[in-house]
DNA sequence: ACCCAGGGTCATA
DNA sequence: TATGACCATGGG
């Protein structure tokens, strides 16, 4: 696993992520971005901050019909605006980074777990890229790289998976921060084609398959 | 025309 | 508990 990580890290660099201003917009981007490409969130993003909405008070004070034209690119508009402000209004409730940043990180995960339209893998966006918790993301990209890789079994579902990493590989935030962002950057590069390859996982031409 | 994208919920068996 | 339907836009 630390091993992947150099090769990885050497391979892409420092990928810089979450793309967001502020904390309150990871948040929001982590909702919008399900099952979305993140191009299509980025327009999204946009229009929540020209209307002057990209803040918990201002998604909660929006209208429910403005809030989903201003989403509609990031797709499921209709759900996500429901989402989105259902979210915001628990997060007000809950006083914001500075009350939810008390918890420790696993109460602070089943918190947010409880919301409508917050899954695993939204919890632990959030988590690392929001509030800064060391988490593994075990998303469908971690998945398929670590058991063509050999590392992990490939039946592992996602808690299966996140636990089992997080056993193995520590450090701090930062690093989890990075091991995520790098483990998408080379989930781009790798074939779809042929979810048998385990070669184009580390190398990025293989002989079976053109990535 | 199809498939997928930085998922999650709900109904069904 | 384990699949399947559904959401819905935009790019390949």
């Amino acid at each position: 696993m630390v091993s992947l990580y150099q090769t990885l890290m050497h391979r892409y660099g420092h990928q810089a992520w979450w793309p967001a201003r502020t904390r309150f917009e990871v948040l929001v981007g982590a909702i919008l971005t399900q099952n979305t490409a993140w191009r299509n969130v980025e327009k999204a993003v946009e229009n929540l901050r020209s209307a002057r909405c990209l803040s918990a008070r201002g998604i909660e004070r929006v209208e429910l019909h403005t809030l989903r034209e201003l989403i509609r690119p990031s797709g499921c508009f209709k759900q996500k605006a429901d989402r989105l402000k259902g979210f915001c209004i628990w997060f007000r409730r809950q006083g914001g980074f500075a009350g939810l940043g008390a918890l420790d990180t696993q109460p602070l995960r089943r918190a947010l777990l409880e919301v409508k339209g917050i899954g695993p893998e939204t919890a632990d966006a959030m988590l690392l890229y929001g509030f800064d918790r060391g988490v593994f993301i075990a998303d469908a990209y971690a998945g398929r790289i670590l058991s063509r890789t050999g590392l992990y079994d490939v039946g592992l579902g996602y808690d299966a998976l996140s636990v089992a990493v997080m056993a193995d590989f520590g450090g701090p935030v930062a690093v989890w921060q990075e091991l995520h962002a790098l483990l998408v950057a080379h989930a781009k590069q790798a074939c779809k084609k042929r979810p048998d390859c385990a070669q184009c996982c580390l190398r990025q031409r293989c002989a079976s398959c053109t990535v």
